[in-house]
DNA sequence: GCTGAAAGGCTAATGGCATTAGCCAGATGC
DNA sequence: GCATCTGGCTAATGCCATTAGCCTTTCAGC
């Protein structure tokens, strides 16, 4: 290569920078390439456009939910790894609140893998409860949707009010035990 | 007024039908400008400027959203009345994807009072569990991020696999209400 | 060490969009 | 009838994404 300086992921470093600072609204190649200190087309000799940007930094947040995810979930079982996979999902969301918007929920190739393993890492979590088939894909939707709801809403500071949101998130992970506890009546 | 045409209502109702046809995304008000047949800068004596198009659509789309869960909850009570505000709101989500998701999350004084109703007519839902003050905070909250997570996730078309997406919601349901049910363990 | 190619930076130019300023016509209230 | 206000318009500015085409530095192979 010639200089040293900028690569793909030095950029999608640089645009998680901005991200968390300023929000995913603030993402523009613009803005990158300042922090960069470099004119903005540069940036196309990294990237391909925009676009694009927002999918790797996209691919980037999933990855590190994942890891998160993965780690809270590692040796544990039944409701408790349930429970460790909840707090750890909203945990990183909490620590990163744009970061976690900047996520995009649309499927794309780009990012299937890890959207996969992530999928992985909720069915593990609830191997325990003994859930066949369509069944387990139904409770991996709902702890999705759980999950993803809650940490959407305390991101965006949703939660007005003054009750403790430990005791919120408790009680939501509650639900989902208790629920997939009788996941009898269909 | 001069001519007859436009108002502030009638640039929502175009903004609105851009939003549902070609996504959030596609929002801009010469876009507004195009369909309302008119140049861009005229629509500021209508509209304070984007930002506030956007608060207003979302105003908007909150307000629908309220209509269909007052509906939803009316003359029903207990689990009935849960499980037909959780199937309104997804049935809402479902027929207008895209409005909803320009529906923004963050509070703002202008759509503050609809939220307030909003928030109002879960907790009406929630009645009959008997729960108290704060346990009825916790109680909306975790309604809220269920049925917003699954209508963002439905809506953003992340739920790939075959299995069949009213089952799924039917167990999410079933979450909340058996959660509920059991709400003593903190 | 020399050279040729490629990598990675740059400037210039284009086009879309938001926003502001200032103008003008027609409708309205009296 | 007339003053005024309402709601439209054009012109201008500035930001941003994107493309084209140039130029230098680096490095692989000799």
């Amino acid at each position: 290569m010639a200089r040293a300086a900028l690569s793909p992921d030095a950029v999608v470093g640089l645009a998680l920078r901005i991200v968390d600072e300023e929000g995913p609204g603030a993402l523009t190649l613009s803005a990158v390439a300042g922090r960069a200190g470099v004119a903005t087309p540069s940036l196309y000799k990294h990237v391909r456009n925009l676009a694009e940007l927002r999918v790797l930094v996209s691919g980037r947040v999933m990855g590190e939910l994942t890891e998160v995810a993965s780690e809270a979930v590692l040796g544990r079982s039944g409701d408790e790894a349930l429970r460790a996979l909840m707090d750890g999902w909203r945990s990183y969301a909490y620590r990163h609140p744009h970061r976690y918007s900047a996520m995009i929920q649309a499927p794309r190739p780009e990012t299937a893998e890890t959207a996969d393993r992530l999928i992985g890492i909720m069915l593990a979590a609830l191997r325990a409860y003994g859930l066949e088939g369509s069944a387990a894909i139904h409770a991996v939707r709902c702890l999705r949707a759980a999950m993803h709801g809650f940490a959407v809403l305390e991101a965006a500071g949703a939660f007005q009010l003054a009750e403790d949101l430990d005791e919120s998130h408790a009680l939501l992970a509650h639900m989902v035990v208790s629920g997939l506890r009788t996941a009898r009546e269909h």
